[in-house]
DNA sequence: CACCAATCTGGACTTTGTCTAATATCCGGA
DNA sequence: TCCGGATATTAGACAAAGTCCAGATTGGTG
């Protein structure tokens, strides 16, 4: 699967999202590369040539995607969110010293012993991270 | 164990922290509590009767704690860091609708099948956040 | 073409947190 | 006791991420 504008478009369309020039390009940076990426960065790929959309925009936009289904939202670094395309069950490698973030697949990841949850409590996600370090 | 200011001044001691009066009363507000506190909360507190304490020197004392090894920092909510008195292993519950944090014991808690670190890197540290929502 | 709804925009605003330079406090030694 | 230097605290300016709003643009439909 290439990630086209064409199919970024089939894919907004799938998740019942009217996919407009922006959207197009927002979705077209974060799947083309696959990685996480803040809001700041979406920006700085989309609006590279000429500033082309906005701020409100583009958090508009990721908002959108999150209510959809078609990000994760993963927190690590208190100043920022990043915006994760991976949307399969997967958790995250931190590493503290450079800011990067990348995945464990959750496929041989097990956790258990959890207590139950509070009544009427339905479990949202659960986020697993591992912070890392460069040894010293 | 009184959470009394005495026990505070001596806890600081044991941790290497000068035990002055801001930080005496910062280590109260959390521990006398037993809570998750964000800095804005902290600040709230101790300056109920008068302003006696700079946000300054707030944030100051809170990252100074946190490299004591006093408290640990919860990332929960992107717009505030939570600072979790609580040292021992555990994890933790935040109910999204409520901003609400509590602790998890890890006692119970087993992690497996986590993949090799890349070489060269420590970690810091897991945490594992479970993310629960009041039923619809 | 005209219309209506959906979308996008710039810019002001808010909030969390950092920085700095000046001041206050504390403590050991003469 | 008084002095001097190190340590702590302060107010306020600043920075960065994110929100909000009212007006402009766009796009599809009859």
């Amino acid at each position: 699967m290439h990630y086209t504008r064409d199919n970024m478009a089939s894919l907004l369309r799938s998740h019942d999202i009217n996919p407009t020039h922006q959207r197009i390009e927002i979705a077209h940076a974060l799947f083309s590369r696959q990685e996480h990426l803040s809001a700041d960065q979406v920006m700085a790929i989309v609006n590279t040539r000429h500033s082309e959309t906005s701020k409100a925009t583009v958090y508009n936009t990721l908002k959108l995607f999150l209510e959809k289904g078609l990000v994760r939202e993963v927190i690590v670094d208190p100043s920022k969110v990043f915006f994760d395309p991976n949307t399969s069950p997967h958790h995250h490698l931190y590493e503290i010293d450079t800011g990067h973030l990348s995945d464990i697949d959750a496929s041989h990841v097990q956790i258990s012993g959890l207590p139950p949850l509070p009544d009427g409590m339905v479990t949202e996600g659960i986020d697993l991270i591992v912070r890392v370090r460069r040894k010293a």
